[in-house]
DNA sequence: GTCTATAAAGCGATAGAC
DNA sequence: GTCTATCGCTTTATAGAC
């Protein structure tokens, strides 16, 4: 057997997709020895924590991407349209036309949420609130903003339940581009 | 220690509970065993194929509340607005204040949807369907109502998921609200 | 119908050689 | 940095007494 010299940052992709594909509590060990190659004692050299630490560094990660290729465009002064068809591709691109669901998402939905409730929060919160600045930009009232950049977030965590439900995912795109529509008006 | 006699159809609450909370993967026969105060060979009795047909009787359990609870109203003939209304209540209740996600959506949400593939598609196509019925009936075209239903039905799923990232069942009371009110138009 | 005991496998995590 | 081996515990599932 090759003896594999890996990174920290390397494994992050594939620790994403197990934890996006099973959840957190469906996740074991051995699969992410398998996934990655490596055995057990490589990844508790990278993680020492273990288990929670590769989903804290799964959302870390997530949140990173997050912030540059969506709430980047949804902060930056421009054309509303322009940041929202941004986020839109965005989307479209990270959850693989509606047939993956993101680790926040996924982990909001069980009682793993007790285990990352201040990334939960934050990550959802962080969203709404910079797709209703947008919004207000766009001529909404401010409250009206709100409750549409809520609704619009929804409708995106939903299309993808749906989407995953129907085993079909051109129906998480149909809804992005009804989403797209929509506030762009 | 009182020897308990059980039925089935008793455990189906608290497996519910369990399965919605934890999720499939993160709910553990030694948890059910707790909560329901049977042991395990008792669990085997009433399941012989073990916690595979636990969870689809949870799924069948809900099913049956559901056609009751939502595709009833919405497929009996009468006004949308009472239909929806009865929709939207059914869903609070269900979803206690937006706290809880129903199992339908969380097996939906991660590789679990490999095990229950049918019910999942049957049991939201049909919502979707029997939604865009009533939107039909209230004046909408067949393909608005379409999209519409489905939109309607992803926003439910998605303000769960958001409620319980904020950690707050009232953006859930309000995502309803709005829903119900924009369904009525 | 319920229980205890237990099997066999898998779990997260650790130790220590290289 | 990676590996193998292993610990202690939990898991699903079964056996068999009552």
């Amino acid at each position: 057997m090759v003896k594999q010299v890996a990174e920290r940052a390397d494994l992050l992709p594939k620790l994403a997709q197990l934890f996006r594909s099973h959840g957190y509590e469906g996740t074991s060990l051995a699969a992410i020895a398998a996934a990655t190659g490596l055995g057990k004692g490589s990844l508790y050299h990278f993680f020492p924590r273990g288990k929670p630490e590769m989903a804290q560094a799964v959302l870390d990660e997530t949140a990173a991407w997050f912030a540059r290729a969506v709430l980047g465009p949804l902060r930056h002064p421009g054309p509303p349209r322009v940041a929202i068809r941004e986020m839109c591709r965005a989307l479209e691109a990270h959850h693989n036309g509606g047939t993956q669901i993101c680790a926040f998402a996924l982990f909001a939905a069980d009682e793993t949420q007790t285990l990352f409730a201040a990334p939960l929060r934050t990550h959802f919160q962080q969203w709404i609130e910079a797709l209703a600045r947008v919004l207000v930009l766009a001529g909404r009232g401010a409250a009206a903003a709100r409750t549409e950049a809520f609704d619009a977030v929804a409708c995106i965590q939903g299309a993808i339940i749906l989407a995953r439900a129907a085993e079909d995912g051109r129906v998480f795109a149909g809804a992005v581009a009804r989403l797209e529509a929509r506030l762009c008006v």
